[in-house]
DNA sequence: GAGTGGTCTAGACCACTGT
DNA sequence: CAGTGGTCTAGACCACTCC
């Protein structure tokens, strides 16, 4: 903690704090920070990494150091399950017309950048366990990755499992070319006489792997949210195990719990 | 990527997945790694900062570095919301009682490190917000830590807020001195006529401010998950609002949605 | 090409841990 | 005390961005 870095980077956080270093600014530069602070090169460059990993400031090369903004995080909210859910008997017209962009972050038609990926796999043994399959089962295995229309950046990295001889009855869900389907997995299900029950969201934060840091586009030291999201169908069934990898810097989850009222 | 120190990193993880570095086991020390890459100590030391970020060694000054075995996550879930509601009418030695060792990564008694703290604050412009009253409004607000029995390390950092006037009907809810409050903040709101009827959870990730590194002893790289728990009461009013900062490290959080049957 | 941040070196010394 | 990782220096050269 007295380590001549921290002096440094708690003070350089001060002047972030206090605006003599405006927001979406650049920062002088490391030689000049160097200079005044009476320092070498690579300690001064340490402190900054201390800045950087906190998310305050964002190093671009070539160009200079820039104190951050607040990044606008997406909200996900968990609306959409049963919205989703309503939609699933309209009728197909009226699927791919309704209003998405309540809904925009979430698996909707508009904003799947549908490079859509279907493989078949092997359950092994953390999603037999999931599914309650023997290791090995067949699983269907789609990846997507969803993109905001105006940015490049993939907003989320998907992997969702299926078991393949629970939908096979209805061969266009093997068909990674049907996608985007209008009305979303539920309404896939659907189409195999699966009605969902409830849906189980498992979230953790994690660093992200090296793929997932150049996927994502993430800076130093953010982590990733990633959410595991299990549906159970109405005969007790885990029907779809999806894992979701969202930039940590970016993301927003929001849950509801209903309360049941007390008896009067 | 082309870089040496990535190059190092890479192969270094590679060891660690195949087990020549087995989980919990202490790594060559950096001098030896050194040599063997031919590298310099600066160099050597980057490629292992790389996978301390990732989570996957730990350095131990004095010691050495260490494969880092997954850390078990402790499981949050929201199904005690309501059994916090349902337990609110109980008679007290029922409240006092009732096994919370189910819920025990929660805000029950038997887990909470009861240095609580409380201060009245004005209301920020963020709270203002939330809780839908002019900036300036008087706040309590109580400061917590959990900590599991058994480990020495905090679970959560919590700061809760209620507005002042809307529980000082009840002088007792004021009062440090009467934590642990058996039945937790339900029964705290109920015995001045407060009901909840839903509470909404907002979470997202960010690198940890040194204050909370230090005090959940978050090793470098790992963000924290910090969760916004705001309590509406029956009447649509938010009569709490609750910040909890948790180690990303340590943490899942567990949120079922129930869906509604298609009618036949 | 000028200016910026990124990588790497070789070496010194400090701080912590266990014996 | 010996052995470990942590900090710091001074300087060289590379890679990227913009004009």
């Amino acid at each position: 903690m007295g380590s001549k870095y921290d002096r440094i980077a708690a003070e350089l956080r001060q002047r972030i704090q206090n605006g003599q270093y405006p927001k979406g600014e650049r920062m002088p530069v490391e030689t000049a920070l160097q200079a005044e602070f009476k320092v070498s090169l690579a300690t001064m460059r340490r402190a900054l990494d201390e800045l950087e990993a906190q998310g305050l400031i964002e190093k671009r090369q070539g160009i200079g150091n820039f104190v951050r903004s607040p990044r606008t995080r997406v909200r996900r909210t968990t609306d959409r399950y049963q919205w989703e859910k309503d939609r699933v008997r309209q009728p197909e017209t009226q699927r791919r017309t309704t209003g998405a962009t309540e809904y925009e972050t979430g698996l909707t038609v508009t904003d799947l950048d549908f490079h859509a990926d279907y493989r078949t796999v092997q359950a092994d043994d953390d999603l037999a366990q999931v599914f309650a399959v023997p290791a090995g089962t067949r699983l269907l295995q789609r990846t997507y990755r969803t993109r905001n229309k105006d940015e490049g950046v993939p907003l989320s990295l998907i992997e969702s499992y299926l078991v393949y001889d629970m939908i096979s009855g209805n061969p266009d869900l093997l068909d990674v070319s049907q996608e985007p389907w209008p009305g979303g997995t539920q309404h896939q299900l659907f189409t195999v006489g699966i009605e969902l029950d409830r849906i189980v969201d498992e979230v953790i934060a994690r660093p992200p792997t090296p793929a997932e840091s150049e996927a994502l586009g993430l800076n130093a030291g953010i982590s990733v949210l990633v959410l595991r999201k299990v549906s159970i169908d109405t005969k007790g069934r885990t029907v779809e195990v999806s894992d979701v990898i969202m930039p940590g810097d970016r993301t927003e989850l929001v849950y509801t719990t209903q309360l049941t009222r007390w008896r009067e």
